[in-house]
DNA sequence: CTCCTCTCTTGAACGTGTTCAACTAGCATC
DNA sequence: GATGCTAGTTGAACACGTTCAAGAGAGGAG
């Protein structure tokens, strides 16, 4: 069950180079053939609308041949993670080149992270409670997902290193992470969104990025140095694992 | 599905007063021996683990007759919601009694908190799931729980309301929510914590207290209006439903 | 007593996610 | 060419949550 060992786990063999059609990666299309169809039936019917049969069916292969590349249906989501980190990665790349304001940056890379996940809007709220689950390999925090976490929280790091903005750099150093967990607040906040177009999370994003531009632009403040110290403090006892 | 009225909202019939045994509440009986049965199992092996055949059996009813009463296996866990929702207030009401120190009363309500969730924790992060599906009747945020919520939140208003801090009064209006809001915010983490005894949740609380207790206190500070009136406004702007 | 009604109870049956022993196909080695 | 070897593939079978048509039992009306 656990420690499994997926295919696609397997780095390509010596011969996989300018190999023929049916050369060593003869699983790599089924495996990409079924998360295809899978993604595409999870978009259109619902997450728990979509059966395994229905998937291995469209996909013409035994369902059993599903599980032999996917340990469950539910990691069959990781492969939507991925492209939608992608995506947002994408997005955001030629604003960041060129704009230096922090605020605008993190505002642009925020509403893009909703413009990305926005056609999957229901089909996301149906197996957010999959990730939401400690134990799930899917859930932001597991170890499984680690790799996908930290590219998302480069893009934040990328936020703040190519702005212009002036912080202490104590806060500098914590600050990605910090609005890592901020981005995971709003897309808690979108997937229980229900205003027509997710109106709601957007007026969100609008408000919270000025204050947060504001509260860092403050946190060099005499006054508000022990408080930011406390914080950073906190930070730093709740990371501590034991 | 939806709209279905549970045996549990009757309002006890006028030949209820003084009836023998088998009066009216037969099925209020089958009711809770179902309820106490699948709580107990749920603690002892499990909620994954814990099969509805298995509650019936053990309850000596047909699995049918648990869904007479229950919608689904999910609607198992509102006893348990109220169960803990009675222990924290019966838990903190002598100390909110008598102390007045803000800081003192919040600490104690979130370590109470803890404190009554505790014999739960391996349960409640396998449960966990279904409560964060936002169309579940189980969410925090469900209008369904919405009964619960109030009663959390009242709670966290007499934090407020019988302690002796000064602070803004537009704030001390929205604290209370805030507050709620924070403490799920703890839930979260705790869920998570796979620390011995939930040690980090401990210290997270004990952090995060003083230093609420200080911006708290800020919050009167003059170069701070601002920022705290623009924090009041996002508040109010994301509340706005449409 | 007989019939009716309403609450409560039953367990077989359905569709689901998942498992697994058996089988197939390509390829290297003898 | 025969013989294995391994990655890939199959579909019947299993346990689960849930549904539902059928019935049981108690209490009143005639």
């Amino acid at each position: 069950m656990t420690g499994v060992t997926t295919p696609a786990d397997d780095t390509p063999a010596a011969p996989a180079a300018a190999a023929p059609r049916r050369g060593r990666a003869r699983g790599e299309q089924t495996r990409q053939l079924i998360l295809e169809t899978a993604l595409r039936l999870f978009r259109e019917r619902g997450y728990a609308e979509t059966t395994m049969r229905a998937i291995a069916k469209e996909a013409g292969v035994a369902v059993g041949n599903a599980y032999y590349y996917f340990d469950s249906k539910e990691h069959l989501i990781q492969g939507f993670y991925d492209r939608s980190q992608a995506s947002l990665r994408g997005a955001v790349a030629p604003l960041l080149e060129s704009e230096r304001d922090f605020a605008t940056r993190l505002r642009a890379t925020l509403h893009a992270g909703v413009d990305v996940n926005a056609p999957y809007h229901s089909f996301a709220a149906t197996f957010f409670k999959t990730a939401a689950e400690p134990t799930s390999p899917l859930s932001p925090f597991s170890r499984e997902s680690s790799p996908a976490r930290e590219a998302a929280i480069d893009v934040f790091r990328d936020v703040v290193e190519g702005s212009s903005v002036k912080l202490d750099p104590e806060l500098r150093r914590e600050l990605p992470e910090l609005l890592w967990l901020g981005w995971m607040g709003v897309v808690l906040f979108w997937v229980y969104d229900q205003s027509p177009d997710q109106r709601r999370t957007r007026r969100l994003i609008d408000g919270a990025v000025p204050l947060i531009d504001r509260l860092v632009a403050l946190s060099r403040l005499r006054v508000l140095r022990p408080a930011l110290r406390q914080i950073l403090t906190l930070i730093d006892s709740i990371r501590r694992d034991d």
